[in-house]
DNA sequence: TAGATTGTTAATCGATTAACAATC
DNA sequence: TAGATTGTTAATCGATTAACAATC
């Protein structure tokens, strides 16, 4: 009974609520859910049922307890727990994503990095190695790793989703420009770049011209 | 009559088919809405309606002519035009991102990265300059700034897209983990890394446990 | 002609929003 | 008590999917 079915679009705004739950609990004891709707342009509704879904203790006239809020919030985020993590592809993307340290605060553990060049592999960055491609099964199942981030180019994105997908991996972060196909059970969090840019380019260009008649 | 509109959802995936179809343009000339459906695991009907949003010359039989499709959806997102930007926050996600070259590939050219650490103002990341924060408002005058990437902490993403939007930006990229109120024409796209890893640890935990009875 | 494929119209599904009764 | 706020039920909206007629 403890564990509601949550939709992804709730889940999705749970770390934004937290971390501004977080920011007021000094000065708060109580909140509502429509200032909370207020701070983010929500709908007052919306959040409720969001709040509903990881908690049901909100008040009349009080609204909820600011604690036990973050509480609840943190226990069904579980934000503590770690994630052990590959990431595949060392190019720019990849790189950059392993230098980022604020993957921690989120329980992201990222244990190694595979490529398959050879003048990357042997090295260090930020701390984690990179090794060979070739190793990628070995240490995916001597370490357990739950989770995969794929930065390689879009047209070898499917194989190695494929080669993680069969070591036992079952979440996937696929930051390739493709959609990727996989087995039941396996989720796969698209955080594609290339999409976001083309919403954000065709806003610029549709305020612009418009039609060219 | 040019102009057609197209839906957020149709826009994402349009990156997704073009980098396909480039892929098989020098041994296919034509192909079929089913054909590309079962590459991506999608719909047909989907990828049908996707592509009637920016083209309408299929033929029953032969399907669509792969040149034709790649020079529609190239017109679409425009990737040609460059979208001159500025990136806020030059801390590791942001060192991370003026790293990565890739964007160039859409139409993006980061001008300058704004920062108010006064140790990395007027250093160079990957040949980009990082500029005191107190500067911002000036160069995106002066260089008429289109679009503004955010990679400050979330407590200060809404005072930093207050002023973006101040200085005439109507598009901007969200990477803090909260939701920005933006003005009426202004377009902001989220790239909630933290929204994106809770949807993935919910997955790997729901899958281990369930409810602890 | 037969069959693959397109494009359209209707049905389904999920999420958001509106209306309203319950409660402190 | 009056009013703010919650939680629920119904209406709306947009996107996906199914059914089907049109066409090469």
């Amino acid at each position: 009974m403890d564990e509601k079915i949550i939709s992804a679009r709730t889940l999705r705004r749970l770390p934004v609520y937290l971390h501004y739950l977080n920011s007021i609990q000094d000065h708060c004891r109580n909140i509502s859910a429509t200032a909370i709707s207020e701070e983010f342009g929500l709908n007052d509704v919306q959040v409720r049922k969001d709040l509903n879904a990881v908690s049901g203790t909100g008040r009349p006239k009080t609204g909820y307890v600011v604690t036990e809020l973050i509480a609840q919030i943190e226990s069904v985020l579980d934000c503590r727990t770690e994630s052990k993590t590959v990431l595949v592809g060392a190019g720019n993307l990849g790189k950059a994503l392993l230098s980022y340290e604020g993957f921690r605060d989120f329980g992201l553990n990222i244990i190694a990095a595979f490529d398959n060049s050879p003048t990357i592999c042997g090295t260090l960055v930020n701390g984690k190695p990179v090794l060979p491609l070739t190793d990628l099964e070995t240490v995916c199942r001597e370490k357990h790793i739950q989770l995969g981030i794929i930065t390689v180019p879009a047209s070898q994105a499917q194989e190695i989703c494929d080669r993680l997908a069969a070591c036992g991996i079952t979440a996937i972060w696929n930051f390739a420009p493709t959609i990727l196909r996989v087995p039941a059970g396996v989720l796969v969090e698209n955080e594609n770049l290339a999409s976001s840019l083309a919403i954000l380019s065709k806003h610029l260009r549709a305020e612009k011209g418009g039609a060219p008649t």
